[in-house]
RNA sequence: GCGGUUGUAGCUCAGUUGGUUAGAGUAGGCGUUUGUGGUGCGCUUGGUCGUGGGUUCGAGCCCCAUCAUCCGCCCCA
């Protein structure tokens, strides 16, 4: 017999997880469709020229294939063996498995442009893999919980992603902040020293500030070429602390001549100004200078979520994007994104002891019973209970009544039924609450009245 | 892809400089007035010591390899 064991990085889900996953899922489901969010899905199974060049070199390494059906080596020729796997590869699998929820929502766009009304606003919520090094928190199946307007550049769409933030956090009651930029303030910020060429550069070098500190941006950024002065400029221009507007102003002035500059700003403006007749008190939406996002594939607003009272990374992450859906044909279509991190939400809500008593009990009552006619009986009130919406379940043998007991104990079942033979004969069923321990001798009527209060 | 950590019962872990038949707690089973759980008491099932080699009279312990695990780095969610 060989020891049984989860596949590397992945996980079960047991009944008390699912009760915890399920609670944020719906949370956020309910909120996605009350801004008017479609559910599509996707298959988990692409065809590899789907995916492939999508994620960089590096992604396209990460990608799960799945050998083709049948005898998979009957194209392959000592020739293609000895020109390795990289050659090979396209004879042997032409499916993959989905590594983002975006590429193939991008597909589905593409491939649906005819019917669907823009802007189109969809939520998708499935899982994902990833042929990572899995670590702490990071998984090879994991769940990705997007939603995107897409066929529309307008900033009520951005304005709108950020109510919809602010709606799901505070049902989840999550404390966190959102922070917000745009590509177009960082490309105003390299443009105004006359560096437009070594944007990707400068933005790579960024994102990590919060994590490396200023002294080690400033190093990379000289190894990439820039000069003393500039990264001087650069630190003055990131430095600066002080509310949202006091930062739109204090950059204006540097861009005075970087009309890309100007226009971020401006739509940041805008944004804000929009946000604050969204409802919510906006007091953790902050302007982040230095917010860069790596190397994705974002043009204009940024997005990163982050939990108030945790250390460790985004829980949310999202932006505009420009040009999606080009490479499957469709080109211009603007869209914005917003990227819920539901396995950190998880881990976050756990660590901050988040979670409501939630009942991951399947039945609210058990029935046992001493003989073939109380099983009979049970059987027949169960039946009875669940029209009236009691989750309810018999238990299957007639054994000692303590084994039911035990059971239920350990179900967490908080009532417990017993018919014997005097229930039997009087119409009745003995009611104990497991919780305090106290037993009654109730008709089943009294016990639907007991039970539903 | 790189560096480190740890693999012993279902779970959490002891196991001395290498020395008889590998232990504990917990979980499971049975019992503790046969119609009553959670706490108690008694008994009890359960392990090719991750896997494969090597050293040795003798290996859970030492050496090599390999697989898995967790933690960093890269990258990401």
């Amino acid at each position: 017999m060989q020891k049984p064991s989860n596949a590397r990085g992945t996980r079960d889900f047991g009944p008390k997880e699912m009760a915890k996953r399920n609670y944020v899922f719906d949370i956020i489901k309910k909120h996605f469709v009350e801004f008017g969010f479609q559910a599509i899905e996707t298959p988990s199974i692409e065809n590899l020229n789907t995916l492939t060049g999508k994620y960089g070199e590096e992604g396209d390494q990460l990608l799960f294939k799945i050998l083709n059906s049948g005898n998979y080596l009957k194209d392959i020729s000592p020739e293609d063996l000895v020109a390795g796997s990289k050659k090979t590869l396209p004879k042997l699998a032409e499916k993959g498995l989905r590594y983002d929820l975006t590429v193939p929502f991008a597909r589905y766009v593409s491939m649906n442009r005819n019917e669907l009304a823009f802007p189109f606003r969809r939520y998708q919520i499935q899982p994902v893999w990833r042929a990572d090094r899995p670590q702490k928190g990071r998984y090879r199946e994991f769940y990705q919980c997007d939603a995107d307007i897409i066929g529309s550049d307008s900033l009520v769409n951005e304005a709108e992603l950020i109510a919809l933030f602010q709606s799901i956090f505070s049902s989840l009651r999550l404390k966190t902040n959102l922070l917000i930029n745009s590509r177009k303030v960082l490309m105003g910020m390299v443009d105004s020293l006359g560096l437009q060429n070594q944007f990707v550069d400068f933005a790579v070098a960024l994102d990590k500030l919060d994590k490396v500190g200023w002294d080690a941006v400033n190093q990379e950024l000289i190894d990439k070429g820039f000069s003393i002065d500039q990264c001087e400029s650069i630190k003055s221009m990131i430095s600066f602390s002080g509310m949202n507007q006091e930062k739109i102003e204090y950059l204006a002035v540097y861009f005075k001549n970087s009309e890309i500059g100007q226009q971020g700003l401006k739509e940041i403006q805008t944004v804000l100004n929009l946000s604050e007749t969204n409802g919510f008190s906006n007091d953790n939406l902050i302007f982040e200078i230095t917010l860069a996002r790596g190397l994705s594939y974002y043009t204009g607003l940024i997005y990163e979520g982050k939990a108030q009272d945790v250390p460790f990374g985004s829980i949310v992450g999202g932006g505009r994007y420009d040009d999606l859906t080009s490479s499957f044909g469709l080109p211009n279509m603007s869209g914005v994104g917003i990227s819920f991190g539901i396995e950190r939400i998880l881990d976050v809500m756990e660590t901050l002891g988040l979670f409501p008593a939630l009942n991951a009990s399947g039945s609210q009552i058990l029935f046992t019973y001493f003989s073939a006619e109380g099983q009979r009986q049970a059987f027949t009130y169960c039946n009875v209970l669940r029209k009236e919406g009691i989750k309810a379940e018999v238990y299957p043998d007639v054994t000692k009544i303590k084994k039911s007991f035990e059971f239920a104990d350990k179900k967490e079942i908080p009532f417990v039924a017993v018919i014997g033979d005097e229930e039997l004969k009087n119409n009745q069923i003995s009611l104990k609450d497991m919780k305090n321990g106290d037993q009654q001798l109730i008709s089943i009527s009294r016990l639907i009245q007991l039970i539903k209060a």
